[in-house]
DNA sequence: TTCCATGCAAACGTTTTGCATTTCG
DNA sequence: CGAAATGCAAAACGTTTGCATGGAA
């Protein structure tokens, strides 16, 4: 993989963009908002190598799929009014509990990511 | 909602695939092999009125959404690797677990939908 | 008779692809 | 120099929508 300025861009984007579980149209606005040259299916191709190597997270949510640094291993939670991503720290999630779906599923869930749909506390309230 | 022959040729065709999670457009084919006059859009538009009153779950993979008659409340495991959804009764889950990530994310979580990603059993060992 | 449901085709937003061109290593 | 990455535009894909028509209640 090339040290190309487009890749730089994408990182740098993903950087500025940390925390809010970007789109590949949202990243690629920020990296055009600063002015740097870059193609919508250059964005795309570039996460998509990223997420292969491991380094950025891909959640699907309600039409499309948001990214973000992998700074650490986490799960996602995807409130399903809103569509907001909120994220859980793998570390704080019990190790019991996927290996209680390993034995019920015959999964390998070593680095397996879970996805829990509910509705997030703004959204409780709101209603 | 009222019952038109369409509306049972999705409830039929539903009842045929369940367990295999099928898409839309499987849906949409196996009434038309049928020779079931139905259109596309009466597909999505009957999946959605279903998914609305609870009678159908909806899980998002890849790129199209997969739809499954909702016997009883579980969750889906999807692998990353070849897709295939797997279901998990929902009575198996320890509530502990939905419990944990509510304190944790203050979201609601009473008839949350689990999604986990990882590798299934036929996939961990082809590889 | 009244609307809700339908079919069709067009529109939509996201993602992928073909291909000529650029550029990193 | 050669392979890999890029930009652009077109195409693909799943899904939604507008509107005239049909059918359940």
């Amino acid at each position: 993989m090339r040290n190309t300025s487009q890749r730089k861009a994408v990182l740098l984007a993903l950087g500025d963009l940390h925390g809010t579980h970007p789109t590949a149209s949202e990243i690629y606005g920020a990296i055009k908002v600063r002015n740097y040259q870059i193609g919508l299916a250059t964005v795309y191709r570039t996460l998509d190598a990223m997420v292969e190597r491991g380094d950025v997270a891909a959640v699907r949510t309600g039409n499309a799929v948001r990214y973000d640094l992998t700074h650490h291993h986490h799960h996602h939670i995807v409130c399903q009014n809103c569509g907001k991503v909120t994220d859980v720290d793998a570390s704080e999630v019990p190790s019991e509990l996927l290996t209680f779906f390993e034995g019920e599923t015959g999964f390998d869930l070593a680095d397996a990511t879970i996805q829990l749909n509910g509705i997030c506390a703004d959204c409780t309230t709101t209603r």
